[in-house]
DNA sequence: GATAAAACATGATATAAGTCATATTTAGGA
DNA sequence: TCCTAAATATGACTTATATCATGTTTTATC
């Protein structure tokens, strides 16, 4: 479904979500180890979740990532965009070139609607909310 | 979604079912002209689905591929497991191990519906159906 | 049987995704 | 001001996906 890469960066962002806040910054050396994703790869992606303020950052001493309120309103499916690019989510299934309703290929009836409503989903949803319903225990990030 | 060779395979699959049978065998070199894919990497994935019995083929002259009814019967994901395994449609989004509902991880309840919704059309739609579909311009399959 | 036309099998190359390593910049604290 | 701890930037390496190429087997036809 999604990336390697992309999971990480969720897996990152929610755990900064729970764990952090301005006054408590996180390291990668640390993140890395509680999400049980590779260090230097992890390093990577948060940089590039910073450029697009999925997540904000501190160098030097105390420093460290964290969410600010902005951070938090982003999307499940912002994050996804950033780190794989739109292709993924937007083009057609078997990647024709005018998927519509007017000429859908032979997978767009069957699959649309449910795919839509899918993508809805992760569009609304904020990192926000997905904290919410772990904090509530409605949902659970274990670390395998 | 879907990797480029599953895509690849189910236009092969489609393209086939319209316009081959046991007397009408269609050769590589025809097919990949038709579905717009390269020629020698279609070689290798309709190898491996006659191997599944997606397909059928005869060697020699006046051989080719085509479908028989048996053939037709096989599901859009049956084709999409043969050659993308069944890891991308079955694990979990974040990847973790024990994807249930009673440990939900913090997608699972959110597209967890839509998307068996999407696996299950995607599971019971057979080859036939699609080319039924086709035939009867409810959907379209552009080379393109 | 000899020939030729097709699928089949295997392996080589190219590109992209994932991983690792190292040097540079920034900022806090002595 | 200088040292150190952190992110940042860049690039090398590895593995998987996608693509290409070449030789081997099967089979219809002469
Ligand atoms: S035309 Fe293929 S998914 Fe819409
Ligand atoms: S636990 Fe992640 S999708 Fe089910």
């Amino acid at each position: 479904m999604f990336t390697n890469s992309s999971k990480y960066a969720l897996k990152a962002v929610l755990y900064l979500a729970l764990h952090s806040d301005e006054n408590k910054k996180i390291m990668v050396k640390d993140l890395c180890e509680r999400i049980n994703v590779p260090k230097a790869y992890l390093s990577k992606l948060l940089q590039d979740l910073a450029r697009h303020e999925v997540v904000s950052s501190s160098k030097g001493p105390k420093g460290g990532f964290y969410l600010n309120e902005q951070n938090l309103t982003m999307s499940v499916l912002d994050i996804v965009h950033i780190i794989d690019g739109r292709k993924k989510t937007e083009s057609c299934l078997l990647s024709l070139e005018d998927c519509s309703r007017h000429k859908p290929c032979p997978l767009h009836n069957l699959v649309s609607s449910s795919r839509n409503e899918m993508l809805n989903s992760l569009k609304d949803k904020t990192v926000k909310d997905l904290s919410l319903d772990l904090k509530h225990k409605k949902a659970f990030l274990p670390l395998a």
